[in-house]
DNA sequence: CATGAATGAGACTTCATTCAT
DNA sequence: CATGAATGAAGTCTCATTCAT
């Protein structure tokens, strides 16, 4: 126990300055934020900083990776066991917004996201893997659905998880670039429901291709 | 004659200047752009640009402004008569998915747009106009396919509009961020089948609601 | 005239900056010469410096060729016209003292040159090149005193260009090192009687070689 | 017996430390050998070094005080029972060459000597006293020649131990800047035959003066 | 003995902007 | 119209040094 502790008590002042140095750049952006407001912020000084990362961009690129990996745990922490695929779809679209919605790192993220591609390199590969990573889980949820019989078995799941995958993200922004006129939660359901339609075996007709 | 061609003239360094900058823009982002980037890339001086231009702020609303009315003259150019709605939310999707794939100017207007958002309010502005556009366009095709009949009626065309454009603009920003391994036009037809389904007149059991 | 003055005058604040750095460097040396420093004693702002020059390292690259083509002209200026071999080395030896002793300029360049080997690469070739000029033009005034037949034949007169070379630059650097305790003059004087003695044809026994 | 080694072990920390030390000043130069660079090479941390020496000043006196002490006592040992004059300064001159071609340290030496000049009095000092004990050393050898009558008792024994310390190190400087085109070997032999002839009673007409 | 964390001062550099010519 | 020169504020980063543990 103590001796658990230990190492994570040491590399507490990196993550907490992680943690602090995502809240600046979520509030104020990347470039507006210089290291003495996350120093300040954190009750440190510049060097302090130093000490713990190489330059701005690993800061950046750490934070981001860290943020990243709390996202994740928590929508798999949230859904992993996947009784029921529709639900499991539905679940990940609640998270989702509530991410968008209840606080802006989300925001950053995605908007940082889009930034990088032409921008910075390592971190635009840091996000094509997360990217990836969640496409493969929304694959995994909808080849789920089809073992389960619920979901018509001639779609193509990692098609589908893309296509999933943009039109929530694609919402997203179009929610950050206007937040008081866009509907970001009546966008969403209703892409929703239309794809899980399009992805639910035909109630009426009957069997889907055999 | 010689009076005549001054102004001209003028007109045509600022434009010249505009077409430049936003060149700039796209390739470096903005923050990233200097104005002496801009200036050397003018062969012109940094003083130069300030005679044409307030400020830096001002040179990029314009040089976005100026850009972006020659993209949607050339988008709208292709679609504008609506006969068969359904058609022309297929050829609007065609039209996007050229842009997206055969010249840089779209991504770059992606990239910019979302860069935007957290970086400069005015020009946030003008991309938000564009989008509520851009989204009012498509709001008139579905309006105009539910008079027509083929579409249903019970869709909110303003919603549909936003799920549209969200999930066109999110799959082209998955296939920016990996060009290789990101199929656009796979993820964007299904999307557009699916989507086309959802709205049109239900061809089995008959009437919309149910 | 007046044409011939603009491109002059144009390039003035850029020779005025080298001459104040070499100046500063010269007093301080250049790391312990900040910018801030150039700039206060050359009545600007550091943005100035930054106008005109790269970094420092350009700054200093430059200030130095300049000082260095002064040097090579005044000696050359005061030297040239060669008519006695054995003067002109009396001549370049009493510059050469006087550049030392006068100034702290020299004695910077000097230590600059040991310095840049190990720490400057271009900086070190610069002076590498310096000092095959200075060796040549060593060698040919021990060539022309050979044509003269006051100098014997059988030196060879690159490798008496660079113990000459040397021996007054040894002599400096202990001078630099010492300037209260060693005599700079004596030792090089002393040097100079034995050096020209070694080259001039005997008086006494006759004939060299041959 | 634990007790007694621990002083032992403690000392040498601290010569382990002198010994990277100067390395990493002799390899980078004095102001770019960073306390942090020392440290990364000792495999220790900066606050261990602080534990041994005061400042880096102090830790550089020290470092450059031992590796002195030992090349000294390597030269010495390799040169001091005058025999005869002459063939000590041609041991001397050969001991030299070796050490400027086949190793390092001396090239250290002088390259740390020209840079102390400006940078680090205390260390300038200390180089000041070894170059005096070199001069003297050779001033030494020069009395004896004079002393042992084959060499003309005419000449200034300090001035021409300056003479040749300065003629050594100057063509040692040349060749450290040119290692490819500089023929180091050539140069202090020829230097040295001048010498000695210079020294030397003359073999022909007799007496010395004349 | 040694470490890890932090400080604080100062360095270099960038850049939007201004203005006399 | 355009340039060259300059400003000034701000930002990133380095480094010798200190100190509790």
């Amino acid at each position: 126990m103590t001796d658990a502790a230990r190492p994570a008590r040491s590399e507490n002042g990196r993550r907490d300055l992680m943690d602090i140095a995502i809240d600046c750049f979520a509030r104020y952006g990347y470039q507006a934020t210089s290291i003495a407001r996350i120093a300040d912020s954190a009750g440190l000084t510049k060097g302090a900083i130093y000490y713990h990362f190489r330059d701005k961009e690993e800061l950046l690129f750490e934070a981001v990776a860290n943020r990243l990996s709390q996202f994740e745990r928590s929508v798999s922490g949230q859904i992993l066991p996947i009784g029921d695929a529709s639900k499991a779809l539905r679940d990940t679209t609640r998270v989702c917004l509530d991410h968008a919605t209840k606080s802006n790192h989300r925001r950053f993220i995605v908007t940082l996201m889009v930034e990088a591609i032409d921008t910075n390199a390592a971190l635009a590969e840091q996000f094509r893997a997360m990217m990836q990573r969640f496409r493969g889980f929304l694959g995994e949820v909808i080849k789920a659905g089809q073992g389960q019989g619920i979901f018509r078995s001639d779609t193509d799941p990692a098609q589908a998880a893309a296509v999933y995958a943009g039109a929530v993200m694609g919402a997203e922004i179009q929610y950050y670039q206007d937040p008081q006129g866009f509907d970001l939660e009546g966008t969403v359901n209703a892409f929703l429901e239309q794809y899980l339609a399009s992805l639910e075996v035909r109630p009426g007709g009957g069997l889907d291709k055999s």
